[in-house]
DNA sequence: CTTACTTTGCGTCATATTAACGCAAACATG
DNA sequence: CATGTTTGCGTTAATATGACGCAAAGTAAG
């Protein structure tokens, strides 16, 4: 067996999804490379883990340098090992999957960086590398975990209506579902806190605003939607 | 920024949680090390990953080599990163879960290679490296899939009585679960089929054997115990 | 074979959850 | 003010769940 000052690896990259809500469309950051391979092609974005440097570490560089952003909530998705996934060499990819209110960061659809930009996730371009497959991992995992755990309040303002969270759950899995039904059951679930205030605007009355119940413990929450 | 041939990253590990299941007792396959660091004490079975290797390839020649073992289920886990995981320096680990029936490789408690045996994941020995916190990962992960996904067929022979079916997911979940209202949910699911044939024994007639049924489409299963 | 005990298969029933949808008060718009 | 939409709350039928009864099938021992 190899000793391990002899051990010679692949390279070691980590990768992220960043979603973002904005005015009832879910989209994911997409950089346009400046470089090859995939000149001019669109791929997450990305970086080369440093040797002494975390995983959420990297997450924060990448989205810092790359994306002027902070603090987002982030969650490791999976790692990909594919021989062929990089041209240039074997790079084993760890990614992890982002949730930004883009509002938070002046970053609405268009206003970006040059060679960033949201991307509405029913209006991919071809990515770069496996890039597709990682999106698609990410895209299933926010499906699925957004059923018993809501991860949903972190691509909304810090208070939101009824009607705001009812539609982003319905972005996101792409279903209708039932407004009263849906009410009730995140309501039961106190998941959510009515906070007695308004949003100030036009006329005399408005909605309820809600905010994110952080003192929840975990797993009682179950949205059965059909 | 660094250009890829510049590039120098941390060590990449594979390892492996190997669940099995024997005479209702759940355990997982632990390494007794002969060489530093953590010399005589217990780890998770793994290895280094060969630089043209894929994951799963990485996980057959541990199984393989070190365990005798062959084309178990295997899942990714996580990927852990801890700079101070490994005391010979940095160590990326990129882990695995396998589930895996004792009987189909004759390796029942206590008759295997001296280096290696089974645990019961009751009375756990201190581990080497980081590896209490992946056990503790896959022991999670097990049991929060094997409520919504027919996993633990894996554990079991071929063909099994709802008797031992039940008792597995007591087992696995260590929680009681009403006989009767088991039997109905899984029937009800369809997850399982009713071989019709009886095990042969001392006897005239025995409980009905049940096999898995493969053919069954994913997520419409839901053991909601309390 | 008979008796006593355990295991297995099936059923009942009260309660909880869900899906579908009614309706009126609050609100927006011209 | 008149009209259409949004929001909050409720009802109901169908289904799922948890707790448990019971008898036939199976086992063990005399």
């Amino acid at each position: 067996m190899l000793k391990f000052h002899e051990y010679r690896n692949p390279a070691l990259a980590i990768d992220l999804v960043v979603f973002g809500y904005y005015e009832k469309v879910l989209s994911v950051l997409l950089l346009n490379r400046n470089e090859e391979p995939f000149k001019n092609g669109w791929t997450l974005p990305g970086a080369f883990l440093q040797m002494e440097e975390r995983f959420s570490e990297a997450c924060g560089r990448i989205l810092k340098t790359k994306l002027g952003m902070e603090h987002l909530f982030l969650e490791q998705l999976y790692s990909f090992d594919e021989p062929g996934r990089d041209p240039r060499g074997r790079v084993i990819s760890v990614t992890y999957f982002a949730l930004v209110n883009p509002r938070n960061f002046g970053l609405a659809a268009g206003k970006m960086a040059n060679d960033v930009s949201w991307h509405d996730i029913k209006k991919m371009p071809e990515l770069g590398f496996d890039h597709k497959k990682i999106f698609k991992k990410a895209l299933e995992r926010l499906r699925s975990k957004i059923l018993y755990f809501p991860v949903g309040f972190e691509l909304l303002d810090e208070m939101f209506t009824m009607t705001e969270l009812h539609e982003l759950y319905e972005c996101i899995l792409d279903i209708s579902i039932d407004r009263r039904n849906f009410r009730r059951k995140i309501l039961d679930s106190e998941y959510i806190i009515d906070t007695g205030q308004k949003r100030e605007g036009l006329q005399n009355r408005h909605p309820s605003l809600y905010k994110f119940n952080k003192k929840l413990k975990q797993h009682n929450f179950n949205l059965n939607v059909s």
